[in-house]
DNA sequence: GCATTATGACGCT
DNA sequence: TAGCGTCAT
């Protein structure tokens, strides 16, 4: 359940940066005769031609979408290029993607606090850096604004395509602005910035939003798509969030979302507006309920984490259908595999960030065939993480056999792995003393 | 049992 | 804490 967290008291400037289809831009540079190509990029591709994970803007134009395969992909889209994810071990490999991500991060870590939020994602607090660009050099001095910030979307604002740069010149140079909007447009020029350093740099393009806090950055982020950023003045909020389908608002695209709707009613963000706190609390509990009523005014005070390296990693596969590994010897490979490489990063982290990994933890999921319907899960087992390839190994199989003879529970010796997944948590910066000795 | 995979973050108990 | 569930992409 999401916590519901007071907005501080002073105003920020928070941007969410999102990577444009991120996997085929990076496929993309590395085969720049793709460029302008529909392309999408597939995980595997024996069965049903794979799975899309990224599409690009010119695929989805012929209405190629993410949950497709890849077989199905080629009949909306017969041009589309196909580019399959480097597999590993038998498993697809996403370090080349982990590492385009990093690129990115160093490049937006320059300007304020800055939070991986997933490998192409990040949040931003450039509070710092708005309220000094406006003490400094506030936007209405500057002699030249960039191409970029004028090409932003400034919600609330007329909606004229032939004179849009206009109005939007305007908005950033207002001297009747309040505090709060002068911030924003200090924030707007920041990220335009941003986005033309991460394309000259890295040859990725982004989208962007830019608001008052992280969840109205996140929104605005994603309505004008790709390659554009869009700005939430607190003016527009009531009206932006009046029309926002429920499900659309981060955190409320699942279950609570629809019971919201089926308990209540609820159909936009705006018609929660309709419920006391008190009642949203008597519906959901008192953190969800106060968090509902706050966000229903665009009310968010979570704040941007400085975290640029992921808190876990993890390793997995899955082994659908006739695939199922049905025997010890049989999942003792695939095991074997994934602490392989799970070993690896959390070496390759270990000498690049100066951090260790303190918990091994094995997930499985499965089934197994029985008299009686059961439906107890693989239970999920975790140990102190050692070390070493051999060590990893090993300390994950007694974790696997110990789960599945819980899982197993007696009832029955025939059964299935359906899917398998190692990971490595608690991960902590190793002391500088320690470094030393 | 089963084909939206592989990965992450985070809250609850 | 260990383990489970939810949410996101």
């Amino acid at each position: 359940m999401p916590v519901a967290r007071p907005e501080p008291l002073a105003s920020r400037v928070i941007a969410h940066v999102d990577m444009d289809c991120f996997y085929v831009q990076v496929e993309q540079r590395k085969r720049p005769e793709l460029k302008g190509v529909p392309t999408a990029v597939v995980q595997y591709n024996s069965w049903k031609g794979g799975a899309l994970i990224a599409v690009s803007y010119e695929a989805r134009k012929f209405g190629v979408q993410r949950s497709m395969r890849g077989d199905e992909a080629k009949k909306v889209c017969p041009d589309i290029q196909l580019v399959q994810v480097p597999v590993a071990r038998g498993k697809a490999d996403l370090n080349l993607y982990r590492d385009a991500g990093s690129e990115v991060v160093s490049l937006l870590a320059t300007k304020g606090r800055c939070e991986r939020a997933s490998i192409d994602e990040v949040y931003l607090d450039l509070t710092g850096a708005a309220e000094q660009m406006l003490s400094a050099t506030p936007p209405d001095t500057l002699e030249e604004i960039d191409e970029e910030a004028l090409k932003s979307h400034v919600l609330g604002l007329p909606n004229d395509p032939c004179s849009q740069g206009e109005y939007v010149k305007q908005w950033l140079c207002r001297s009747d602005a309040d505090h709060q909007d002068k911030l924003l447009a200090c924030g707007v020029i920041i990220v335009a910035q941003l986005r033309m350093d991460v394309l000259k740099k890295t040859s990725f393009t982004c989208s962007a939003g830019i608001a008052h806090n992280k969840m109205l950055a996140k929104l605005a982020s994603g309505m004008h798509k790709p390659a554009q950023q869009t700005v939430v003045p607190s003016s527009s909020v009531t009206e932006l969030l009046a029309s926002l389908p429920i499900n659309k608002m981060k955190q409320l695209g699942g279950k609570l979302g629809s019971s919201l709707q089926r308990d209540l009613g609820v159909t936009t963000v705006g018609n929660l507006l309709d419920f006391t706190e008190e009642k949203l609390q008597e519906y959901y509990g008192r953190n969800t309920g106060t968090w509902l009523w706050n966000i229903a005014r665009g009310i968010s005070g979570d704040e941007v984490e400085g975290r640029l390296l992921p808190k876990s990693h993890g390793c997995g596969k899955t082994f659908p259908g006739q695939q199922a590994l049905r025997t010890l010897t049989s999942v003792k490979p695939w095991l074997n595999g994934l602490c392989e490489e799970l070993s690896e990063r959390i070496q390759s982290d270990l000498e690049k960030n100066k951090r260790v990994a303190h918990t091994l933890i094995l997930h499985a999921e499965g089934f197994k065939v029985c008299e009686v319907p059961t439906n107890r899960k693989f239970p999920s087992k975790s140990c102190p993480l050692r070390y070493g390839t051999a060590k990893i190994q090993e300390d994950a199989w007694k974790l696997f056999e110990s789960g599945l003879r819980e899982f197993l529970d007696l009832q029955s010796n025939e059964w299935g792995i359906t899917s398998l997944t190692v990971s490595a948590s608690k991960i902590l910066p190793v002391p500088a003393v320690s470094l030393l000795i």
